[in-house]
DNA sequence: ATGAAAGCGCTAACAA
DNA sequence: TTGTTAGCGCTTTCAT
């Protein structure tokens, strides 16, 4: 491994100061059009990459944001929404020479590494509850964007999908269809994503039954137990709304198994449109890969220190209808 | 935000010299019980977090590990086996104080980026053909471990399944249950997973008629226009062994709307034991978790420079029977 | 076992 | 427009 050169030597390649060559790097105005020149020039001849530490340390900023994954188990990596959020934050991050830095442990830790100074900004996603970690990260003058409402409110600025009105729009399909007994299998009461999914169909159902409800943690497990209880409460039951593609994955295996046909018996609506099913699911679609753009925008601008940014963001969503129902 | 405490105000307040503080930090030796305790009371008290800028600056170790993504879609972003592999990389970073920076883009930005010395080691995952990467950081003396032998051969160490005896029994199993004509949906030709496992397939077949082969590039969309393909070329095939479940996924899809019972007409077998479908999928195990904590493990291990480490790993894998076949 | 002092490679304030 | 200078907050010899 050759050793790699610094800033000095460019400059000296260069003909010009340190701080010349800074300015170039850092595309900071008053620097003649000749002297950028021959820094772009020595750069390039020794293949000059700015030690992003040294940079940190003198500039102040980290030049990195981290994406947290705010739950334990690492569930959410296995969900495809995460990995279409994840492509968009990369996407979004394209030419602003910021690395994406990724986390997974518990508050104490992760808390303590972010407000330290180690990140310029974080993306929160999948938080539960009253999530003490985004305060934190708030109070202590950390920029924060979450991803998914965050439940305790406050003043921590989100991005979400209009999940109330897709869930209504989905029931909805399902109402009009002539289904008269439509269960839903809801997605975590902790997490404002399951919630407003499950108003979304209790809106769309105002005047039926409404008990027919089973909860599910976003995974094919937990979509197959719900469907089963389901099924044991209600034979009858001749629709479905479920939360989450991945949990409607579980509910079909349990339908299948149970005998009971797609959508002929039963009808099933699902939401993310992020899974290719048998049968091909009617779902809510929502643009992932915008969501993860949009947060990140949203964290950079605050990160930049904008001004009269939007507290909040709600991306659209829309039916997608398939076999299912 | 309160401003946070350096170094110095730590060993003022245990009443040491900075040096004593990182001594302890860093876990050194020669440092005295008392003097020890004194610092660690002082950094609760203070909750005190290094700056890791400086730390790397000052260190020559950037405390932080890529995992680089070489394959600019981000369709692997979206692979249940991507998810699992994640996981299990963090896991074994867990307690390491060490970072890990998720990198998409091209060769030749990730190239000098990794080089540059802003992480200590690299894992590349889903490396296509003779990816030049790999051999660029290895020549540059950055340690580096690929995930799924890289094709190229060459001197970088690997973790891999054991895609050929993996897919072996997964044919054996189809012919054993007396399927008669046995397609494959094999992988990308351009990566290691793709070949060996078709070469599995090959291989079990020998003696019977291999010509049913049609390639997909493990996405859903890619496992159907294959499994089409495939049953307009040779509409009487009763059986296919698919090369990975995300695609097996897309395959069902097709036969059910070609309305091919599963597997009363055609078994299907997958890889990956990755995703629930309907039927259940018989499918090839692999422990993706291991995967990632195997890689991660042998890449902390060069990065400490440790002898005698195994050039490469291949971790087993195991036929799981379900309802498909 | 501990401390003093010299950087690590850059940015930013200031001077020219 | 450009150069000089002083740090950024640590780690790491080298003394002691």
């Amino acid at each position: 491994m050759t050793r790699r050169p610094g800033i000095d030597e460019v400059a000296r390649l260069a003909g010009v100061s340190k701080s010349t060559v800074s300015r170039v790097l850092n595309g900071a105005p008053h620097v003649s059009t000749r002297a950028r020149e021959a820094v772009r020039r020595a750069v390039i001849q020794l293949d000059y990459t700015p030690n992003q530490a040294a940079r940190s340390l003198a500039g102040h900023r980290a030049n990195a944001i981290a994406l947290v994954v705010s739950e334990p188990s690492g569930r959410v990596l296995a969900d495809p929404f995460f990995a279409g959020v994840m492509r968009g934050v990369h996407a979004e991050l394209a030419g602003h020479r910021t690395q994406l830095v990724l986390m997974m442990s518990q508050p104490g830790d992760v808390g303590s590494y972010l407000t330290g100074g180690h990140v310029d900004g974080a993306l929160v996603i999948s938080s539960h509850g009253h999530d003490p970690l985004l305060s934190l990260l708030h109070d202590n003058g950390l920029p924060v964007v979450a991803g998914g409402r965050p439940l305790a409110g406050g003043p921590v600025p989100y991005v979400d999908s209009d999940n109330f009105t897709g869930a209504v729009e989905a029931t909805q399909h399902l109402i009009s269809s002539g289904r008269k007994r439509i269960a839903t299998i809801a997605g975590p009461v902790d997490m404002a994503v399951g919630l407003d999914r499950l108003s979304g169909w209790r809106r769309a159902m105002s005047g039926q039954r409404t008990d027919l409800v089973a909860y599910g943690d976003f995974t094919p497990e937990g979509g197959a137990s719900a469907m089963t209880s389901l099924l044991t409460r209600e034979p009858s039951l001749d629709g479905v709304f479920v939360a989450a593609d991945i949990m409607a994955l579980g509910a079909l295996q349990v339908l299948h198994a149970a005998g009971r046909r797609v959508p002929d018996d039963v009808a099933v609506v699902g939401f993310d449109d992020s899974v290719p099913a048998v049968p091909p699911l009617t779902t809510v679609k929502q643009d992932v890969e915008r969501f993860g753009r949009m947060l990140t925008w949203r964290l950079l601008a605050e990160i930049e220190g904008e001004e009269g940014l939007p507290p909040s963001v709600l991306l659209p969503t829309s039916l997608v209808v398939r076999t299912s129902a």
